[in-house]
DNA sequence: AGCACGCCGACT
DNA sequence: GTCGGCGTGCTC
């Protein structure tokens, strides 16, 4: 007989696969799906068995034997393993970096997987006794002990340093017990449904079992996710594990912890912001069906689940489900192909769903079912336009929103000011010769922050200290122009010297807990001003919002990206959202230059619904997506021609190909970044499969044509640039 | 992506 | 005379 191959997949970024000799002593182990340490080059890589062993038929080619099989059983199972080899095909992305990407990172590198056993700390009966007598400067025993009196339970739920639990292990005072009868410990009631909760959640029950995907698009506040709660319970109930998607870290504590209310605290999390071996564990509890919900970001899309029922994808329409670099997935699309194939229940839900989704309501294939009331009975917030042409604005601001704000905090209530530009000002301009700070390495300026007294590129991170004269001149004035969130923290705490305002945005969210703290103070009262970027607008609840003032949507109506004005829509209306307490209308204002542009107004007047629907008109009209598809061709190098070329030549790979329309390839939107020059291609299909067939073609092509040229391949394409 | 091999400038 | 610059070539 022959002697036995197997195919391995390792994380590098090629699109060949690579076989081993299989040596018969390893061969009772290797099957698809378990890990393997092989020899690559000059170093071991640990990648993984993509087909089932196979007899060696020629012998042209030299093959290397595997070193070792890594695992007992396959660590990616069938399904996890399918659905890496789906997506490596459509993104047409490396399988083996693919794999990488669904492995949390001490798996990946080829670590033992040893799920850990459940513990729980117990404060022992000399624990007891020695929290009554033990002296008071024993602070952090003290507190340790007096956490785990109250109630805390899993060990990750324990806050207390290694150090001293170390120490009170060994003074014999706690210790760790077998927790596997994960008892739901205080699972709140479900709360009572509205009618119109009632019937949305009639329509998600109902209809055929299996495969279903359902768009629940509900205005804010209209009590999502309690539904989320009903189903997820339900799932459970059945036996199957759930798995919930949210669009931001941030959003997973707040989320996790609703969820372990209800449904006991067996829900855990997974994202980046875990260490490695929080994440490791939770994966492998998953794959084990050990845990029966997890709730994640983006990445997590990739957990292995031992009998997955559901997913949630919660604020479905926003962007950062998509990945922005590398292997560019979407984690909401890859959970309709994953629940398709589980023949398990998927639910978007939304208050301002993506057109594609929309579509695909609309088209029959999602069941669209809408929670157009909230709870509360409030009157959903009404928009006003604040024309700011002539006024006289201070900081940005214009005197209709400052009074707003005056008569908002006379009053005692709270405000938010939504501005989509961190720092301090996007320019500094000199009054004198018009020099303006400009990024060395980006076609970009540099903002002004004014905090950390620091020029930084938003796009390549480069800094430098705020210069104090202008370095073309010598003028000794520099003008700041425009604003950002620094600059209107500023002009607010000027204004109103006696209230708190505070500012949310991500050169704020360096600490772990202090996101939490600010959103804790903000809905305790203690806040009279937020001001902030979208991450106000990701689904974060501010009870108390009696203004919200939007400081300028205008870059979209401007902007070239064909996604803008949708993405404008949703970002207002979630905002907008944020406003209005029980029994009381919020007021809404958007500075606008534009009042009179179209589908302002519609917005306007006429809600997302309205712009929605407009928008998905033209983009019939003009066969964009989700009337078509799209794949963007990128590619960048030190010099301005070799993309260009690169692109060229790949156009004319892909003329001939039938089904396709190709764009000229151009500069990118900005087209020197990080000290690259890059340039994109766009193809456009009306069929995905003409798309993905012409794509595949190109591929073998491409990787010999890319002498000195970075590229990569972005199928659906979440922006154009 | 790594990692090596391979030929041309400023240093112990 | 060497250390090291990154160009390009390969990885079963």
């Amino acid at each position: 007989m022959n002697p036995l191959l197997v195919t391995v997949a390792v994380p590098v970024p090629l699109y060949r696969g690579f076989d081993y000799l299989l040596p018969a002593s390893l061969a009772a182990g290797a099957r698809p799906g378990v890990r393997v340490r092989v020899p690559f080059g000059r170093r071991k890589l640990c990648g993984v068995i993509v087909r089932a062993p196979f007899e060696r038929v020629d012998d042209s080619q030299d093959y290397r034997p595997l070193d070792a099989v890594l695992d007992d059983a396959p660590l990616l199972g069938a399904e996890l393993l399918a659905l890496c080899e789906w997506a490596a095909e459509y993104y047409r992305h490396p399988l083996g970096e693919v794999i990488a990407a669904a492995l949390p990172g001490s798996l990946k590198h080829g670590d033992a997987a040893v799920l850990h056993r459940p513990q729980r700390w117990q404060l022992t009966p000399d624990g007891q006794q020695a929290l009554a007598t033990l002296p008071g400067r024993n602070r952090a025993q003290r507190s340790a002990l007096e956490a785990l009196q109250a109630g805390a339970r899993g060990a990750g739920e324990w806050p207390v340093a290694p150090a001293i639990r170390a120490r009170l292990v060994e003074l014999g005072w706690v210790a760790s017990v077998a927790d596997d009868a994960r008892q739901p410990a205080a699972v709140s009631d479900p709360l009572p449904l509205t009618a119109a909760q009632q019937l949305a959640l009639h329509e998600l029950e109902g209809g055929e079992q299996g495969f279903r995907v359902s768009l629940l698009e509900g205005v804010t506040g209209s009590g999502k996710t309690e539904l989320y709660l009903r189903r997820l319970q339900a799932s459970l109930d059945a036996g199957r594990q759930a798995l919930v998607l949210v669009p931001e870290i941030s959003l997973t504590p707040q989320l996790a912890q609703r969820l372990r209310e209800r449904l006991g605290d067996g829900v855990l999390s997974f994202h980046s912001g875990m260490s490695e071996g929080e994440r490791e564990q939770a994966w492998l509890a998953a794959r084990e069906g050990t845990t029966p919900v997890i709730v994640g970001t983006r990445s997590a899309i990739f957990v292995p689940f031992a009998r997955l029922g559901l997913i949630v994808v919660d604020e479905e329409h926003d962007a950062s489900y998509k990945q922005q670099d590398g292997f560019r997935y979407s984690a909401r699309d890859l959970a309709v192909v994953r629940a398709q194939r589980l023949k398990a229940e998927l639910i978007l839900g939304s208050a301002t769903p993506s057109l594609e989704s929309l579509h695909n309501a609309q088209a029959g294939r999602y069941r669209h079912v809408r929670l157009s009331e909230r709870i509360h009975a409030q009157a959903p917030p009404r928009i006003d336009l604040l024309d700011v042409r002539k006024q006289t604005l201070a900081h940005g601001l214009a005197p209709p929103l400052l009074s707003a704000l005056d008569r908002c905090l006379e009053a005692g209530d709270q405000a938010l000011l939504f501005i989509n530009r961190r720092g301090y000002a996007p320019i500094l301009l000199c009054h004198a010769c018009g020099w303006q700070a400009a990024c060395a390495h980006c076609d970009a300026r540099l903002t002004v922050h004014r905090g950390r007294s620091r020029l930084i590129c938003h796009h390549c991170g480069a800094q430098q200290p705020l210069p104090r004269g202008c370095p073309s001149c010598g003028a000794a004035e520099l003008m700041p122009l425009g604003q950002g969130t620094e600059r209107i923290e500023q002009a607010l705490l000027n204004r109103y010297p006696r209230k708190r305002i505070e500012r949310l945005d991500s050169d704020r969210l360096g600490r772990r807990h202090e996101l939490q703290r600010l959103l804790d103070d903000v809905r305790a009262r203690r806040v009279d001003v937020l001001v902030g970027t979208q991450i106000l607008a990701k689904g974060h609840d501010f009870p108390n919002l009696s203004l919200v003032g939007i400081v300028s949507a205008d870059q979209a109506l401007y902007g070239a990206d064909f996604r803008a004005i949708e993405r404008m829509g949703q970002l207002v209306t979630q905002v907008a959202g944020r406003a209005g307490r029980a029994g009381q209308r919020g007021e809404v204002l958007l500075q606008t230059h534009e009042p009179d542009h179209p589908l302002l107004r519609l917005l306007v007047e006429r809600g997302y619904a309205g712009l929605s629907a407009a928008l998905l008109n033209e983009r019939r009209e003009a066969r964009l997506p989700p009337f078509s598809h799209l794949a963007l061709l990128r590619a960048e190098a030190r010099d301005a021609a070799p993309p260009m070329h690169f692109l060229a030549a790949a156009r004319e790979l892909l003329l001939p190909l039938r089904g396709l329309q190709v764009m000229e390839p151009i500069p990118s939107g900005m087209e020197r970044r990080a000290g690259f020059v890059r340039a994109q291609l766009l193809v456009q299909a009306e069929q995905r499969s003409a798309l993905q067939s012409a794509l595949a073609a190109i591929v073998p092509r491409l990787t010999e044509l890319a002498r000195g040229v970075r590229w990569s391949i972005d199928v659906d394409p979440a922006d154009l640039f």
